[in-house]
DNA sequence: TAGTGGTCTAGACCACTGA
DNA sequence: CAGTGGTCTAGACCACTAA
């Protein structure tokens, strides 16, 4: 009898509503000795039911059937190149600009530095099997590395360089669509009447910003996360 | 000495290249000994950092420290009565349609049941502020509960009944944006050329279909999650 | 064939909850 | 004070990989 032969029991139960949505599930020791099987396999079944949100655990207490399934699930976003190797096509990247300057009012707002402070600013195209996969427009805070304004993203996209150097400790994602027609659209070369689906990303460590990207994709995209 | 502990010696072993990314990391029985303890406590540790997509492991062979880790971020999908409540607008709900039918092969393919099986198919609106925020157009497959056929959804909507009866096992997410100009938009009252942004979920208990649902939103949505 | 990760077992201790 | 979930232990077997 393995965890996951539990873990199917166990939600076979509540699916049948043996055990009552907000209701108590009998505790491991006599799950265990009803299956036959030892308490550590009870308690990782469990744990698994709890962390996919089916059951509630309370330390010292008891184990109950959830009352709100779902508060919000959640979905994954990922790295553009891992995303297209792992579909089975071939990566490739394309640099469309890459420029040193002061920021602007609006690329301050947007990366969280000072207006008039230098940053990175770099625009390149993720290719899946030579469809274009991904507009990727990105402002870098250089003071996160030494090295920053040596790097040219000519031939490897900023994220494998961030990835390598910058770790951060906090993320914000913002994702929405809107009309193509303006520049990002067009560098996308889709119809400008069509809808644009936008990830936007910013990375933090600590208080200092790292970096702020827009990833543009075609309306055809789509974002998908099981779990 | 406990798996907490381990796992964070092992990711401070990473953090310090100790052991390279890409790289070998020595075995359970190994690491159990330099740690002294079990190595079942080993076992969980790893499992975790596997997790978190820090390291690798491959079944009756290796576990090695992962080359790029994925900072694949995760956003959360709200429920939207509770979305709306938390914006501190005022939800409001309208019943559009609710309809008993066979499945067409096209629902059939959407909720996972056999096509000419009945299923309930439910749209309705959900406002905040009086705002068209939210289309939802649902199926739900029956069998879940016995009295699934008798509930109107006059006042309340398909998901606040769903989570108190049907607690389930997987979902999927799917995120997508189009024009509006099918059915969906104008009833959204959106502009035909404007685009739609599309949430869809499906959720099953075990391997039994509950329920699967497309929420349209104005292209002014957006989906925001700090983490 | 030696070594690996995946898993289960039986037993134990802990710190706490709730009656 | 009885019962709970969280955790650790020491040992075992399995099916497999790689040399």
């Amino acid at each position: 009898m393995t965890f996951r032969a539990i873990n199917e029991e166990i939600t076979q139960c509540i699916g049948d509503r043996m055990w009552e949505p907000g209701g108590l599930i009998p505790s491991e020791r006599a799950l265990a000795v009803e299956f036959g099987v030892a308490r550590g396999t009870v308690n990782r079944a469990l744990q698994e039911l709890a962390r996919a949100g089916l059951v509630e655990r309370k330390r010292r207490t008891c184990t109950r059937v959830v009352l709100h399934p779902v508060r919000g699930a959640r979905i994954a976003i990922p790295l553009v190149a891992q995303e297209i190797a792992a579909s089975g096509a071939t990566y490739r990247y394309r640099l469309l600009l890459r420029a040193e300057r002061a920021a602007s009012a609006c690329d301050a707002d947007r990366l969280g530095i000072e207006p008039g402070a230098t940053l990175l600013h770099v625009r390149c195209l993720h290719y899946s099997d030579d469809r274009r996969y991904q507009l990727e427009d990105r402002l870098i805070n250089p003071a996160i590395a030494s090295d920053t304004l040596q790097e040219s993203f000519e031939k490897e996209g900023p994220n494998e360089w961030l990835v390598a150097v910058a770790p951060f400790s906090r993320a914000e994602f913002t994702l929405s669509c809107r009309l193509a027609k303006r520049r990002g659209g067009t560098l996308l070369e889709i119809d400008p009447k069509a809808p644009v689906f936008i990830g936007e990303r910013r990375t933090w460590l600590l208080a200092r910003p790292i970096t702020a990207v827009r990833m543009l994709h075609p309306h055809t995209h789509r974002l998908m996360t099981t779990l």
